[in-house]
RNA sequence: GGAGAAGUACCCAAGUGGCUGAAGGGGCGCCCCUGCUAAGGGUGUAGGUCGCGUGAGCGGCGCGAGGGUUCAAAUCCCUCCUUCUCCGCCA
């Protein structure tokens, strides 16, 4: 959610910089007079209460005085059904605005390229040397198949498409990548380990800013008013929901590994073969609550912990800038990190590491004293995979093949694979 | 899931229609006394947010949340949420 009053100041300017995103930002016009409305309606009603409040103790004074107060009693009846016209005025103005500014992105940060779709995300660096093969090489689910590390058949009919079961050293991979990041990030990182709810509310949804655009990408529960986690990020980020951080709490870290649930809708027909699309997906998250001036400080650090995991499985990627019309809803800037794909000949997305400065803090009311007698500010938050693990899988297996039809298991996940160096038949 | 009880400021807690922004403790701040410590006395302090105003300030809201009754609600009514106790079910 954004400032109102940076809105009401600085409107042209604000739409100016939404407007560089790719999306549909005219509602934006009805504000100035919402907000109009809103104030001038405050200001009545709440004269009218003030004179309330201030006759209510004029007649309590009259009554012990056992003096006749029905004339003025009957004045104040008007009075009080012109204050319930004017709250039921101002509720509806409130929803109405309230129902606008939940739906306006924020604002990108000037550091965003300005453009109006992936094609204009700057690539910023490149990690590790692409694998030339010797041989002909295969897609990750051809692989896993032969294998018999993933099954998908037996997932579409236990379930449905875009699920999948692990097997076998399979399964034992996708649970050393959890060990391993995880561990990394607690010991190495500093980050507090979390372990989520899977299910949130609706102020949760809202809090991050999953809700209310976008309900029809996430998976509802139908007795309660709950949702499956479309990532960690949103039961981490609102752990602090309408709380007042100790500032000496920040920066505070968390990691959490989680599943997350995704409905895709929108996206039927790609990627619907393998690892990459799937309705459930496992990932560790990391999330940060700083202070409003360290946090584009902090998103170059939480991008760097997310890059080092696949630096140390020594997987290739690069870190994308993402572009003023690729930022998504809720970030000011955003760092995309892409694996190499062998068989897509591409990177693909593999984490997601983004500042949103007080735009999540300010739906979700999270904020901090610099000291006992100091208002309230917002915080900012930051979140960032590290990483999806489904992903890292298809890029292990794809990038450690060997002719033979094996994977060679990247050497910081032997510990965590029962010292094995290779998954085979 | 059933039956009961409760939710008041940083914490505990009084308060069944007007004199309650809310008694009393604790805590916290300052002062005094006791050469230290323990203890004692005095005194001060109460959140957040919205609107108006350049500002000092003025005003609205606020007793779990949201509605309602009333000239007036912490107090009466309705709905919901949370916590606790008992019973049932259960990994």
């Amino acid at each position: 959610m954004l400032d109102v009053k940076l809105l009401r100041n600085q409107f042209d300017e604000v739409k100016e910089k939404l407007a560089q995103r790719n999306e549909d930002i005219s509602a934006l016009d009805t504000f100035s007079d919402l907000d109009e409305k809103r104030r001038q309606t405050i200001q009545e009603v709440e004269e009218l209460k003030s004179r309330r409040n201030k006759v209510s103790q004029e007649i309590s004074q009259m009554k012990r005085d056992k003096k006749d107060a029905s004339s003025v009693i009957e004045e104040m009846q008007q009075v009080s059904t012109e204050i319930k016209k004017l709250d039921d005025q101002l509720r509806e103005v409130d929803e109405e605005l309230n129902h606008l500014l939940l739906r306006i992105p924020n604002i990108p940060h000037e550091s965003a390229p300005i453009g109006a779709d992936e094609e204009d995300n700057e690539e910023i660096r490149k990690w590790g040397d692409i694998r030339s093969f010797s041989f002909e090489k295969k897609a990750h689910w051809d692989l896993a198949t032969d294998l018999d590390i993933l099954d998908f058949e037996r997932a579409s009919k236990v379930t449905g498409s875009r699920f999948v079961f692990y097997k076998g050293l399979g399964a034992r991979l996708e649970r050393a990548l959890i060990n391993f990041m995880m561990d990394l990030h607690e010991d190495k990182h500093g980050y507090t380990e979390v372990m989520p709810p899977y299910m949130v509310n609706r102020d949760s949804m809202t809090g991050t800013g999953q809700l209310p655009k976008f309900e029809e990408d996430a998976f509802k529960i139908r007795e309660e008013d709950y949702f499956l986690i479309p990532t960690a990020e949103v039961p981490v980020t609102n752990m602090h929901r309408d709380e007042i951080m100790p500032i000496e709490n920040l920066p505070t870290a968390y990691t959490a590994y989680s599943a997350c649930f995704r409905s895709e809708a929108g996206s039927a027909g790609r990627d619907t073969r393998g690892l990459i699309r799937q309705h459930q997906f496992n990932k560790v998250e990391l999330v940060r609550f700083v202070k409003p001036e360290d946090s584009y400080e902090q998103l170059e650090l939480l991008t760097s912990q997310a890059e080092k995991v696949l630096q140390l499985l020594e997987l290739p990627y690069r870190v994308l800038n993402m572009c003023t019309g690729d930022l998504g809803f809720t970030a000011a800037k955003k760092y995309d990190i892409e694996v190499w794909i062998p068989s897509n000949e591409t990177y693909r997305e593999i984490s997601s590491c983004s500042n949103f400065e007080s735009f999540q803090a300010r739906r979700a009311n999270i904020r901090f004293k610099r000291d006992k007698k100091a208002k309230a500010e917002y915080v900012h938050t930051l979140n960032g995979s590290g990483l999806a693990i489904g992903r890292t899988v298809a890029a292990i297996l794809e990038n450690y093949q060997q002719e033979d039809g094996t994977i060679e298991i990247p050497e910081v996940l032997r510990p965590y694979m029962g010292g094995k160096d290779t998954i085979s038949k």
